[in-house]
DNA sequence: TAACTATGGTTGCATATGCAACTAAATAGT
DNA sequence: ACTATTTAGTTGCATATGCAACCATAGTTA
C-alpha cells in the first residue's frame, strides 16, 4: 500500500524524467561524437564549445559556466590541451591566472562538433512544436530557480 | 555572426537545459543524502529504491531498470553489500544468476531515503502546477521516444 | 615590511561510468 | 555426447567527478 503509493508519487515528478532523459541525450552525443571519429568526449566537448564562444576565460571562469568543480576543468583542460586543442597562456598582470585560447585544431574540432550537435538536437525535437520547447525550458529553468532560491533559504539560516 | 548563430539555437533548444537540470538535481539529492546523514551515494538510492520496490531482481535486470552498464551495477551491489543494505544470492536453478535483495539495514536507510526525496521533488515543483508537470514529463517522454525511433532507424540500415 | 587573507590552480582520494575482454554456467545444434 | 553459442557476472582500463588539502601569487592590514 505505502509502496505502490511512493512509486506512483515518483513516476508522475519531474526529477527522474529530467535525469533519465539527460542521460540518454549524453548517451546520443557521445555516440555521435564517435561516429564522426572525433576524438572528443562529450564533456570536453561542451568545454570545447564555451573556449569558442569566448576566448581567453581563466580557469575558474570555465568552471562555473560549464557547472563543473575546478579541479574537475583543471583536468580537462590537461587532456585537450594534451591532444592540442587548447592552450593555457599564463596571464602577465597576474601570474596566478591561467587564460585558455584553442588551436587551429581545436576551432577545427569545434566546426565538426556543431554539426553533431545540431543532429542531436534536432533529433530530440521532433513530433515538439517550438511552443512546446520553449514551454519546456521555461519550467525548466524555473526548476532551476527553485532550487537556487531553496538554497538561498538555507545558507539565511546559517 | 556565425558564432552568435549557433549560440542562440544552443540556448533555445532543450538539450543544455535539461542536462544542467538535471546536474542540479543530482547535487541537491547528494546534499540531502548527506544532510540527513545518511551514508549513501545518489546513484546507490537509485539501486536501493527498485530493490525496495521489487526484491529478488538479478543484477541485469537492476542494471536495465537503473539505467546503468551491468559492470556498473555490479560495483554499487558490491559496496552496498559491504555496508550491508543488501544482498546477492545465487540461484539454486541457474546458478550464473544472482538475486538480490535488501537487509532490514538497508529498508531502514531507504525510509529515510523516502524523506530527502520528497523533499526534493516538492521544492522542484515549486511554483509550478501539476498540468504544467505533467505536461513536461509528456515532452521529456518524446524526447526519450525520438531517441529510440531514431537508434531503431540506425540500427535497421546495418 | 611582515603577517594575514583571498584567489587561481593542482593534486590525492574516493566515487561512478562504459566498453571490451574475460570466466563460468546454461542451452542449442549437430 | 560434443561443440558452439548465449547469457550473467566480473575485471582491467580510461574517463569524469567533487571535495579537501595544498601551493603560489596577489592584495590587505598592521
Amino acid at each position: 500500500m505505502e509502496k505502490t503509493d511512493v512509486l506512483i508519487d515518483f513516476e508522475k515528478s519531474l526529477g527522474p524524467w529530467i535525469g533519465r532523459t539527460s542521460k540518454m541525450v549524453d548517451y546520443y552525443i557521445q555516440e555521435g561524437l564517435q561516429q564522426y571519429g572525433l576524438d572528443l568526449t562529450k564533456e570536453q566537448m561542451v568545454v570545447l564549445k564555451k573556449v569558442n564562444d569566448q576566448d581567453g576565460l581563466n580557469q575558474n571562469e570555465l568552471a562555473f559556466l560549464t557547472y563543473r568543480d575546478k579541479s574537475s576543468l583543471a583536468r580537462l583542460l590537461a587532456k585537450m590541451e594534451k591532444k592540442g586543442y587548447l592552450y593555457r597562456q599564463q596571464n602577465e598582470e597576474d601570474k596566478r591566472i591561467n587564460e585558455v585560447f584553442l588551436t587551429a585544431l581545436g576551432r577545427e574540432i569545434f566546426q565538426e562538433c556543431k554539426v553533431v550537435i545540431k543532429d542531436i538536437l534536432h533529433t530530440m525535437e521532433n513530433n515538439l512544436c517550438e511552443a512546446e520547447i520553449q514551454e519546456t525550458i521555461r519550467v525548466l529553468k524555473q526548476v532551476q530557480h527553485n532550487f537556487n532560491a531553496q538554497k538561498a533559504i538555507i545558507e539565511e539560516k546559517i
